[in-house]
DNA sequence: GTGTATGCAAATGTTTTGCACGTCC
DNA sequence: GGACGTGCAAAACATTTGCATACAC
C-alpha cells in the first residue's frame, strides 16, 4: 500500500514520478499504455515528461512491482503486478477480460526440471471474441 | 509443402513476395523479425522491399499460415504455424527453445465454456535462463 | 485486360537517448 | 553535497501509407 516504502525497501528512491506511476496503475481495470499513464499524470497537478514514464516504467518491471503486457498493437501496456492472472482480449471491441484461474499445465517448475530451464516469468493472452461480440 | 497450392486454396494469389516469405520461414529453426526475412530474401536473388514483407506477414498470419510471436524486444517475430508449440526465450543469451508440450490446464475450450469467450488464439512463452547462463 | 500486389519514398507511432538542470537522501 | 532522476528536444527504430508501376490469373 505505501509505495514509498516498498520503493525503498527495493533499494531505489522514491521519486515523485515513480510514485505518480504506480498511483495511476492502481486505479485501472485493465492494462494502459504510455499515453494513459502520461495523461493520467498530467491530470492530477504537476505532471511528467513521456521519456520519464518510460523510464519509470521500465524499472518498475525490472523490480517485479509492474507487469509489460502485449496486446498485439504494436505497444506495450502496464498493469500493477498485484495477484497473478492472464488476459482474455476481444478483437471485436477490445475489451479485456482478467483470467485469475490456474491456467498452465505445463508450470514454471515443471520447465526448469524437464528442460534445464530457469523460468523467471511467462507471458499468456487469450485472443477472441467475447459473447457481445461473438453474437453479432 | 507445395505453397502455390495452399496459397490459391485460401483464396489469395501466389506472388513471388509471399512464395519468398514462405520459402524463408521454412528453413530456420526460430521466429525471425522482418529485417532477417528481407535480408534472407535478398540474398537469393532478386529481392523484395520491406513494406512488402510487412504486408505479406500480414496476409499470411490473417490466413493463418504464419505465426506473430513476441519476445519483449520492441517489435514482432514470425515464424510457419506448424505444429502448436510454445518458446523458453533465454534473457541472458536469446536462445529460444520450442517446447511441444500441452502446456495449458486451461484449455481454449475450457475458455469457451467458462467465460462465454470465444478464443480464436493464444499466446504463451516463457522467459527466464537456459542452463548456460544460468549456471554462469 | 483487370484487379491486385509491389516498390519507393515519405509519414506515423513508439520507444530511446544526450545533456543540462532539478531533486532525493 | 553528491548521486541519481527528470525535462526537453532530437534521434532511432518499427511499422504503415499513398501512389505509380508491375504482375498474377
Amino acid at each position: 500500500m505505501d509505495y514509498h516504502n516498498i520503493l525503498k525497501k527495493k533499494g531505489v528512491r522514491a521519486t515523485r514520478a515513480r510514485l505518480s506511476v504506480l498511483n495511476v496503475l492502481q486505479n485501472i481495470t485493465q492494462p494502459v499504455d504510455i499515453a494513459y499513464i502520461v495523461e493520467a499524470i498530467n491530470k492530477e497537478g504537476r505532471g511528467c515528461d513521456q521519456a520519464t514514464v518510460y523510464r519509470c516504467v521500465e524499472l518498475l518491471v525490472k523490480k517485479g512491482l509492474v507487469r509489460q503486457v502485449d496486446f498485439r498493437e504494436g505497444k506495450y501496456r502496464y498493469e500493477l503486478v498485484g495477484d497473478h492472472h492472464h488476459h482474455l482480449v476481444c478483437s471485436g471491441c477490445g475489451k479485456v477480460e482478467p483470467v485469475y484461474d490456474d491456467c498452465l499445465a505445463l508450470t514454471d517448475t515443471d520447465i526448469v526440471d524437464k528442460y534445464s530451464f530457469k523460468v523467471t516469468e511467462h507471458h499468456l493472452e487469450y485472443f477472441g471474441l467475447c459473447q457481445k461480440c461473438h453474437s453479432q
